[in-house]
RNA sequence: GGGCGCGUAGCUCAGCGGUAGAGCACUGUCUUGACAUGGCAGGGGUCACAGGUUCAAUCCCUGUCGCGCCCA
C-alpha cells in the first residue's frame, strides 16, 4: 500500500543509481534504431547548478526521454567545459587566499606574495582545483534527472579533445582562415587578457563630458572638442569634424596643438562626426577607440598606444603622467587643462561603458597582434544553412537574430593571455617566423628546412579562446577526428537547446566549425529558450540575493516538481522566464494529486488482467475516459514534437487533475465500491490501465514518481523499468461516451452551484425530480443514478408530473428541468434571484446572437458551418431561458 | 539611434480571427474511506491606448505610450 504521501527525497536517492547501472542511458550505435542526439551545451567544469541549468537540462532531458520511449536509440551527450577565464580566475583568487600570485610579469613581489608559481606549477592546481569540484555540476544534473549517457562522458581539455583542437588549428591555419593580426582588441586590465565582444557588457554609468579647448596652429583660434574619457587625450593624433559643418569645416586642413603633450594634429573632415552631438567636433585617438581607430585608418593618423596592459600611462604620454592608472591620470589631464585655461565646459553625461563580464573592471580598446579567425569565411555555410532550412530554429526569428549576427561577423579573436586553456601550436624561430604545427618536432623540422639549419624555437604562450575548442563539442565529443561509430550515426545530431543569451557563443561558432569540417550542419535544430528571472524580472545573481537554487528547491519539493515548473515555464516568448517558489509548490502538490490518484486505484483493487483490451470496453464512463487519455496522448505528441513543452505540462496537468481525478475516479467509485461483477471488474481494470498509460506520458517530464509508481504496481518486475517502455500509441475515441459523460458532468455541476449558490448544507440529500426528460435523458438518469446520487447529494431520481413542488431549486440541462425540492428551509427571495440572473444572462446572450443573425452580410460571408453554429447556439439558449422562465413562475405561483 | 519582443484577472503567465483561460492569491463551504500538498462552489478582465482591415479583432495591419532584450 503507497504512503499517503510521495516522499521525494529518498526515491530520487534510490532509482537515478538503478536507471544508470540497468545502462538505460546508454545509446547503443550497434542497434537498429534510429538515432536521436542531443549534445549537453557543456557546463563549466567548476561551476555549479543555477537555474539557467535545470531549465535547459530539463528540456534537454524531456525531449530525450520522450524520443527513448518512442523507440529511438538515444544518446545525450554530455560533459563539461573548462571555461579558461572563469576557472583562471577562480583558481587565482582561492591562490590569492594563500597568499600565492602567479609569476607573470609585472606581478613580482610587490602584491606581497610569499610565492609566484610557474605556468606549469599552477596548471597543475588548476588540474587538482578541477579534480576537487570537477564532479559537483555533473552531480548536479544526476540529481534533476538527466538522463545522459554518462559513460561517454567528455571535458574539453581531455585527450581526445585537445587533439580534435590542435588539428583544428593546424587545418584552418594552413587553409588561411586562422591569422595574426595586429588590430584593436577588448583588452581586460584586470585579467591582462583580450577578451572576446561577447564577454563584454556594457552598463550605463553616470560620467561626465568634458569640452576640451585645442589651440589651432599659427591663429588664436581654438578647436572645441567633447570626450568622455579625458585621459586618452595624451594619445590623440587629430581632430575630426563634419565635412558640411559651418562651425568647423573652415578648419579642414589646418592643425591643433594637443595641449598638454604639444603634438601638432591634423584636423580632418569626417562623417563620423556628428554636428549635433557634444561640440560638433571629435579628438580622434586610434588607439584606443574601435571607431576613431577607424577615422585613423581613413585619414592615415598614426595610432600611438599610451596604456601599458594594467591600463597604466606608459612613456608614450608625457613623463608627468607615466605610470599612473587610467582613473588617476583622467583625474590629472583634467586638472591640468583647467590650470591651462583650456576647458571650456563640464557636462553631466550618461553614456554606456564596456564592462569585463569576469573582471568586472571597464575594458580597454588596446592595440595588440592577436591570432584570429577568419569569421567571416567560415559564416558563409552556416548562413546558406540557415537561409534554406537545413537548420530551423525555434522560436523562428532565433533565425533572424543569427543572420544580423552572422553577416555582420567580425574577425574573431581567439587567443587569450591565460595559462588555462588549449596553448597555440605556434612556434616561433629567431626572427619570429611562425611555424604552425600538430607538436613541436613537426615546427622543428618545418624551421630546419626554414633556415637551413636547427634552430630554438620559443612556443607562443598564449592558449585559445574557451569557445574554439566548444565550438567542436558536436564532433569532437563523437570521436573525430576519428571515423567511429558514434559520430556516423549521432551526427548531425537533432537538436542543440540553449538559451538566447548563447545563440552567438555556441550555436553560431558550432555551426562554423561543423560545416568546415564535418561538411554538415552540427544539429538540425536549434531550440531556444529566454532567461530565469525572479519573480519580478530581475535577473537572479548571488550579489542581488535573488537566486533561487535549483537544489534547494529540490530538497524541498523533490526534482520533479522543479522539473514540471521548468517544462510549463518554457514558453514565455519574451525573453524572460519569471519563476516564484509557489509555482514549484504548485507542482509539488500536483505529484502528490497523482501519487494520490494511484493510490485510490491500488485501495480498490484495480489490476490490469493480461488480457485486458481496451477496445472492448462497455462502460459509458470507461470508453470515455480511455477517449481523453487518448486524446491526451495526442496532444502530448503534437506538444513536443513541435517544441511547445509547456503546452504538453498543461495537458498533463489538467488531464490529470481536471479528468482522471476529478471526474474519472469519482464517478467510477459507486462502481468500484458496489458489488463485485463485469462492471466492477471493467472498472478496476480500465482504472489500472489509465493509471498506468498516464505513467508512461508523464515520465519524460515527471521521471522520478512515474517510475516508483510503475514499480509499485507490480510493472516493474515484469517489464522492467519505466524509462525503457514504449510510448503509448492513441486510440480511437468514442463521441457517444463523450456527449453522455459530458451531460453527466453538466446536470452534477449544475445541481452543485444551485444548492451552494442557496446555501443548502453541504451534507443535506435531496431528492431529484425529473420534468420533461426525453428517452435518451431517462435513460441516462438510470445508468448514472449511482453516480449523480452521490456526487450531487441526491437521495432520489423520480419523474414528476409537470407541477413540480413549489420550494424547489430548479436547473435546466437539455430538454429536461430538474427540481430539487427542500422544503421549508428554501430561501425563495434568493432562488428567484438565482434564476431570474441566468434568465437574464441567456436572454443577453439571445440578443447578442440574435444582432448578428440579422446581420444580413454575417449571413451572406461568414462561413456556413460558423452561422449555424450561431443559430444552434441561439436556439439552445433560447429553450434553456424558456424553461427557466417556466421554472420562475412555478416558483411565484 | 537601429533591430526584436512584450503589455490579457491582485500576482505569474497561456491563448492569438467566430462562447476570455490556468496556477497562485482571494471569498464561502466541507475533516464525505485516494489526496487538507485536498474537495465543492464563487468573486474578479472596456485582453495598454487610438485608428484601420474584416460579416466578425484580445488575436491581423498602422501609429502612440510603457517595459524588456540585443546591436550601435
Amino acid at each position: 500500500m503507497l504512503d499517503k504521501t510521495y516522499d521525494p527525497k529518498e526515491i530520487e536517492a534510490r532509482l537515478y543509481p538503478q536507471w544508470e547501472s540497468e545502462g538505460a542511458f546508454r545509446a547503443d550505435p550497434e542497434s537498429a534504431k534510429p538515432p536521436y542526439c542531443i549534445v549537453i551545451p557543456p557546463p563549466n567544469v567548476t561551476g555549479s547548478l543555477h537555474m539557467g541549468h535545470a531549465l535547459d537540462n530539463t528540456l534537454q532531458d524531456v525531449l530525450i526521454r520522450w524520443r527513448r520511449m518512442k523507440g529511438d536509440d538515444v544518446l545525450w551527450q554530455p560533459g563539461t567545459d573548462h571555461a579558461g577565464i572563469a576557472t583562471q580566475m577562480v583558481v587565482v583568487r582561492n591562490l590569492a587566499q594563500e597568499g600565492i600570485g602567479l609569476a607573470v610579469e609585472g606581478a613580482t613581489a610587490t602584491d606581497g606574495n610569499k610565492k609566484l608559481l610557474s605556468r606549469e606549477e599552477f596548471l597543475a592546481k588548476v588540474w587538482e582545483w578541477k579534480a576537487f569540484s570537477g564532479g559537483t555540476i555533473t552531480g548536479q544534473l544526476r540529481r534533476l534527472g538527466a538522463s545522459c549517457d554518462w559513460g561517454r562522458e567528455r571535458f574539453t581539455m581531455d585527450e581526445g579533445l585537445s587533439a580534435a583542437v590542435l588539428k583544428v588549428f593546424v587545418e584552418l591555419y594552413r587553409a588561411g582562415l586562422i591569422y595574426k593580426d595586429n588590430r584593436l582588441v577588448n583588452w581586460d586590465p584586470k585579467m591582462l587578457t583580450a577578451i572576446s565582444d561577447l564577454e563584454v557588457e556594457s552598463r550605463e554609468v553616470k560620467g561626465h563630458l568634458w569640452y576640451f579647448r585645442y589651440p589651432i596652429e599659427g591663429s588664436d583660434e581654438h578647436i572645441v572638442v567633447a570626450t568622455t574619457r579625458p585621459e586618452t587625450m595624451l594619445g590623440d593624433t587629430g581632430v575630426a569634424v563634419h565635412p558640411d559643418d559651418p562651425k568647423w569645416k573652415h578648419l579642414i586642413g589646418k592643425h591643433a596643438i594637443l595641449p598638454l603633450v604639444g603634438r601638432r594634429i591634423p584636423i580632418v573632415g569626417d562623417e563620423y562626426s556628428d554636428p549635433e552631438k557634444g561640440s560638433g567636433a571629435v579628438k580622434i585617438t586610434p588607439a584606443h577607440d574601435f571607431n576613431d581607430f577607424e577615422v585613423g585608418r581613413r585619414h592615415g593618423l598614426e595610432a600611438i598606444g599610451i596604456f601599458d596592459k594594467f591600463a597604466r600611462l606608459n612613456d608614450k604620454a608625457p613623463e608627468k603622467f607615466r605610470g599612473l592608472d587610467r582613473f588617476d591620470a583622467r583625474k590629472q589631464v583634467v586638472a591640468d587643462m583647467e590650470a591651462a585655461g583650456l576647458v571650456e565646459k563640464i557636462e553631466p553625461h550618461i553614456h554606456s561603458v564596456p564592462y569585463g563580464d569576469r573582471g568586472g573592471v571597464p575594458v580597454e580598446p588596446f592595440l595588440t597582434e592577436q591570432w584570429y579567425a577568419d569569421a567571416k569565411a567560415l559564416a558563409q555555410e552556416p548562413i546558406a544553412a540557415a537561409r534554406d532550412g537545413r537548420v530551423s530554429f525555434v522560436p523562428e526569428r532565433g533565425r533572424d537574430e543569427f543572420f544580423r549576427w552572422m553577416e555582420n561577423i567580425e574577425p574573431w579573436c581567439i587567443s587569450r593571455q591565460l595559462w588555462w586553456g588549449h596553448q597555440i601550436p605556434a612556434w616561433y624561430g629567431p626572427d619570429r617566423k611562425v611555424f604552425v604545427a600538430m607538436s613541436e618536432a613537426e615546427a622543428s623540422a618545418e624551421a630546419r628546412v626554414h633556415y637551413g639549419k636547427d634552430v630554438t624555437l620559443e612556443r607562443d604562450p598564449d592558449v585559445l579562446d574557451t569557445w574554439f575548442s566548444s565550438a567542436l563539442w558536436p564532433f569532437s565529443t563523437l570521436g573525430w577526428p576519428d571515423e567511429t561509430a558514434a559520430l556516423k550515426k549521432y551526427y548531425p545530431t537533432d537538436v542543440l537547446v540553449t538559451g538566447w543569451d548563447i545563440l552567438f557563443f555556441w550555436v553560431a561558432r558550432m555551426m562554423m566549425m561543423g560545416q568546415h569540417f564535418m561538411k554538415d550542419v552540427p544539429f538540425r535544430t536549434v531550440y531556444l529558450h529566454g532567461l530565469v528571472t525572479d519573480e519580478k524580472g530581475q535577473k537572479m545573481s548571488k550579489s542581488k540575493g535573488n537566486a533561487m537554487d535549483p537544489l534547494e528547491l529540490i530538497d524541498k519539493y523533490g526534482a520533479d516538481a522543479l522539473r514540471f515548473t521548468m517544462t510549463a515555464l518554457a514558453a514565455n516568448n519574451a525573453g524572460r522566464l519569471r519563476l516564484a517558489p509557489a509555482r514549484v509548490e504548485g507542482s509539488r502538490n500536483f505529484a502528490t494529486k497523482f501519487w494520490n490518484a494511484t493510490r485510490f486505484a491500488e485501495m480498490n483493487g484495480a489490476a490490469l488482467p493480461e488480457s485486458f483490451d481496451p477496445a472492448t470496453v462497455q462502460l459509458t464512463i470507461n470508453k470515455w475516459v480511455l477517449g481523453e487519455l487518448a486524446r491526451a496522448n495526442a496532444a502530448i505528441d503534437r506538444s513536443i514534437g513541435g517544441f511547445r513543452l509547456n503546452e504538453a505540462a498543461s495537458t498533463l496537468y489538467e488531464f490529470i487533475w481536471g479528468i482522471v481525478c476529478d471526474w474519472y475516479v469519482e464517478l467510477g467509485k459507486p462502481v468500484l465500491q458496489g458489488e463485485d461483477g463485469p462492471a466492477k471488474d471493467e472498472t478496476r481494470a480500465v482504472t489500472a490501465f489509465v493509471i498506468r498509460e498516464t505513467a508512461k506520458l508523464l515520465h519524460p517530464v515527471m521521471p522520478f514518481i512515474t517510475e516508483e509508481l510503475w514499480d509499485k504496481l507490480g510493472h516493474r518486475a515484469r517489464h522492467g523499468m519505466l524509462i525503457g517502455q514504449p510510448w503509448p500509441v492513441p486510440a480511437p475515441v468514442d463521441p457517444a461516451a463523450d456527449a453522455e459523460i459530458g451531460w453527466l458532468v453538466k446536470l452534477i455541476s449544475d445541481v452543485r452551484s444551485a444548492r451552494a449558490e442557496l446555501n443548502v448544507p453541504a451534507g443535506a440529500k435531496l431528492a431529484l425530480l425529473v420534468v420533461g426528460a426525453g428517452e435518451t435523458t431517462r435513460q441516462r438518469l438510470a445508468t448514472h443514478r449511482a453516480a449523480i446520487e452521490r456526487l450531487a447529494r441526491i437521495e432520489s431520481i423520480e419523474p414528476a408530473a409537470a407541477a413540480a413542488p413549489k420550494a424547489a431549486l430548479q436547473i435546466v440541462v437539455g430538454e429536461a428541468t430538474y427540481a430539487l425540492p427542500v422544503g421549508e428551509v428554501i430561501d425563495l427571495e434568493a432562488e428567484s434571484v438565482r434564476l431570474r440572473k441566468e434568465i437574464k444572462k441567456l436572454g443577453d446572450e439571445v440578443g447578442k446572437i440574435d444582432a448578428k443573425l440579422g446581420n444580413a452580410a454575417f449571413v451572406s460571408r461568414a462561413p456556413e458551418d460558423v452561422v449555424e453554429e450561431q443559430r444552434e447556439r441561439r436556439l439552445a439558449a433560447e429553450q434553456t431561458r424558456d424553461r427557466l422562465s417556466t421554472a420562475l413562475e412555478r416558483l411565484g405561483a
